[in-house]
DNA sequence: GCCAACGTTGGC
DNA sequence: GCCAACGTTGGC
């Protein structure tokens, strides 16, 4: 299977690119959505990730991390301390799964929304047709564009 | 803080 | 299975 490309967003307030390079690498919880939940799934390691600050001034990309652990149960489903507790999973049969992911690189330049929505070549990509998804697929050619325009 | 664009839930 | 009500995301 050839390596596949991702862009997973995070709030910076909550745990943004320093958090990672400090963590060298984190697990990704907390997705309470089936789309992306399916796209966590389907990854494997070594796939290549556009790291992506929402609800950020500007939002935009800012680095590039990489998956080093394929698809396991959320714990936090299970802690009915975490926000994230749902009550209707059971070990047995988890509805939430996360990949863990590691720091590869900061971008020299942020690129933003405004310029991946400026960009004809990135018209298709999901952030600019659906904004909303957390977890997206992206194509290698996207990939790669962006992170050509973030100077890396 | 507003609100558009979604997704989810649950009554029927 | 429909759909209204509600919740969430995330740009602005």
């Amino acid at each position: 299977m050839a390596k596949r490309y991702w862009l997973m967003k995070s709030e910076p307030g909550v745990y943004s690119i320093d958090d990672l390079e400090r963590d060298s690498s984190t697990l990704w919880d907390g997705v309470r959505n089936y789309k992306a939940r399916n796209n966590m799934r389907s990854m494997k390691v070594g796939d290549e990730v556009l790291y992506y600050h929402s609800n950020a001034n500007p939002p935009g990309v800012v680095g590039i991390a990489r998956v080093c652990r394929e698809a396991y149960p959320d714990p936090t489903q299970f802690d009915s301390r975490s926000k994230y507790f749902d009550g209707k999973s059971t070990r047995a049969d988890p509805r939430w799964w996360l990949v863990d992911i590691e720091f590869v690189a900061r971008l020299p330049r942020l690129v933003s929304l405004e310029d991946v929505k400026s960009d004809p070549a990135l018209a298709d990509m999901e952030l600019v047709r659906y904004g909303r998804l957390s977890v997206q697929a992206v194509t290698r050619e996207e990939f790669a564009r962006v992170k050509r325009m973030g100077g890396a």
